[in-house]
Formats: C-alpha cells, structure tokens, sequence
DNA sequence: GTCTATAAATAGATAGAC
DNA sequence: GTCTATCTATTTATAGAC
C-alpha cells in the first residue's frame, strides 16, 4: 500500500478547535492565538498547516456541506416516493445539525454576514445542497404530490424551524433558568416528526391526514 | 411645555451607526472605531453617551425588541380569532424584520453565540415576546382552533422560514448571480402569504382547505 | 514539524484641552 | 458636547532557531 498518508494530529486538531472556536465567537470574534491555546499547539502550526485564518475557515466550512451535500444526493437519488424523500431530508438534516455542533452557529453567522467570507467553492456547496431540495420538490409537483411552492420558500419552509430551534437552545434556557418563560424539553423523535409533519403539510397539495 | 428635551443628533446617529455595524460584522467584529467614523462623530463621543461597546449594543437590542413586543401585544389583546391573530402575527413579524434591516442579522448572531451578549433585561424583552405567542396559541389549543403542539416547536416554525428567508438574501442573491442557482424573486405578499398558509396547516387540528 | 520571539496593525477605552 | 492625543492590550502574521 503505498501513500498510506497518516492525516497528521496537530491538523486535525486545528480544524477541531478552529470549529468550536469560530462558533463560539463568529469570524472576526475568532481568536488565531485562541484557536492556538484550545488545540493545544502552538500558534505558528496554523501558518504552517493553511494560509492564514480565512482558509481555514474555509477548510471548516468544506468539511460540513460536503458531507452533508453527500447524504442529501444519497436521498435524492433515491427512487422513494417525493414526500418519501423529504421526510428522509428532515431527518438527515436533523442528524447533520445534531452531529456538527459548530455546523448552525457558523451557518446562521455567515447568513447574517450576506456570506462575507463564503468563496466560489463554498457557494458551489451551498448551492449543491440548495438545487438537490430544489429537485425532489420539483419532482414532487411533477408527479402531483406537491403543490407547486416557490423553492426557496420551500427550502427555507423546511430548514428554518430546525435551524432556529435548535440554535435558540443556550437562549431557550437561559430564559427557563431565570424562570421568564416555561419551555417543556422536546427530544429528537418529537422534534424530527413536527418537522416533518408540518413539511408534509407545507407541501400538501389538498390537506392531508395527521 | 417643560423639558422639550429634544435628543442628541449625534446619539441617535450613533445608535444608527453602531446598528449597521453590529449587523453587518457581529458584536467582537464591529469595531468602536468604525462606528464613530460611519457616525460622523468623534470615537470619545460614544463613550461620553454610551458605558462602553456592551452598554451601546443593548441599547439597539431594547430599541428593537421592545416596539417588537408592543406590537406583538396589541395583536393579542385583539378579541379576534386565535388563527385572525396568527395572520396578524406573521404580518407584524415580517414588518417588523423588513423595517428593521439591522434586527436580523443582530438576532441570528446572537442565538449563534448563545445569547453570550444578553443581559437579564434583553432576556426579559425576549421572553415577553416568546410568552405573548405562547399565549395565543394556547388560547387557540383551548378553543379547540389548533392542535395542541408543543410552544416552542410552534414559535420557530412560525419565525423560522421567515428569519432564514429574509437573512439568506444576500447568499441567494450572490448563487444566482454566479449561475449556481435560479431563485425566482419573491415579494412581500408572496412571502407573507406563504408563511400564513404554513403556519395555519401546522397548527391544524385537521387538515383544512388552503 | 514544532518552537520562541517579535513585528506591525488595530482594538477598546480614557485624559484633558476647549 | 466635541475634539486630539495617547495608553494598553490584543490582533494577524512571520522570521528564524532547532
């Protein structure tokens, strides 16, 4: 076997603690010497590893859409029925938010930065992921399951309570710790099946049961 | 007339200022300095009105979410029908987003970093917000109008797709602009509408007609 | 590959003149 | 109320030894 290519440890490390900390405080916020500290390397490795902090943000930001573009394709390619496939979406959504803790919080700051720091190559992620939800709802009105939505209302119809839930976490507590609103928990199978209910409403073409 | 009191030109022109700059870079990436010079005012001027970077950015926080609310609780003190009261909901939000250019952006920054910029009387602001909701769909679980799903799961369903829609404009536009994805304009009535229907067939006990 | 040391720019904040 | 000048800490980034 030839190139066995041990990834090295200091850059897995980097992009690890790189994630938590662009989360945690956003791209400006984000701290190279912090970044540094968390990874438990030193400073110049990350000058060494990439180019400087942009790049690495954008190496983070490969890491997440593309295996989440890969899932969604998987789904699609599917021969399932549409509403079929997009109950399967909510539900690979929902593990992608769940599994990559850093994915919504850097997703909805790159939103509300107008993709400020978001290259030809990660928008050709972004629209990847976009244009396969984009066909399985096409393919859904062409067959008569759906009703004919206007795709981005649909897509932003499907991701938006899922991304706003599950970010509104840290808020939702502090507010039931200081005791100004009562917010039951809700796990993941009643999150997942409201999601996926009020998407099969959203999409119905006459109002269907349950 | 005592105290005319007429305010400051240079504070609200700060207000304005540092509204811009927070929205557009986040609160670690806004910069005092920025915001004096987009002010047109001197950097010392902030500090003589203002406690400092944390005490400026809750002032636009109070500024935001409490005519927020009022008109939020205007609409449930309404005798009108709890789903009459829904419509009028998504309306106010989106009115209340589209007037606002600055609240979006400052809103999903701040779930993304966990509130970390959030003192216990923005917490207040928001909490009233989210329990004026509450309240309206409850009443309309109790009249027998909804179906009874769990409060936050409606909230962010109904605020969701809105607050992703309008905050990923920018990303849209520059996919469509490179050819990466066709997005059909959407406007305001088409956007309103959508959501109203949406949030109706969600809170459905059984499916209804449109 | 990993480190120390440091450059060069910019940050938030303040003192003090007017 | 408004300004200039400046302090101190921190920022991204690099040079160079090992």
């Amino acid at each position: 076997m030839p190139e066995p290519r041990r990834a090295p440890a200091s850059r897995d490390r980097i992009l690890q603690a790189a994630a938590v900390e662009f989360a945690a405080r956003g791209y400006a916020g984000a701290g190279v010497d912090r970044i540094a500290r968390r990874a438990r390397i030193n400073k110049a490795m990350i000058y060494y590893y990439f180019d400087g902090k942009l790049a690495l943000y954008t190496a983070i930001l490969r890491d997440v859409y593309l295996p989440v573009g890969d899932a969604v394709a998987a789904i699609a390619a599917t021969d399932a029925s549409a509403s079929a496939k997009i109950d399967a979406l909510v539900d690979a959504m929902a593990r992608a938010v769940d599994e990559r803790p850093h994915f919504l919080p850097i997703l909805m700051r790159e939103m509300a930065e107008g993709g400020a720091h978001l290259g030809r190559d990660t928008l050709l992620l972004i629209g990847r992921l976009f244009n396969l939800v984009g066909g399985i709802i096409a393919d859904g009105v062409r067959t008569g399951e759906f009703a004919a939505v206007h795709p981005a209302l649909a897509y932003f119809s499907l991701i938006g309570p899922l991304a706003m839930f599950r970010a509104s976490a840290p808020v939702r507590a502090r507010l039931t710790g200081l005791g100004i609103a009562r917010l039951p928990d809700v796990d993941r199978d009643m999150l997942v099946g409201h999601l996926q209910t009020t998407a099969r409403r959203m999409l119905a073409v006459a109002p269907e049961p349950s």
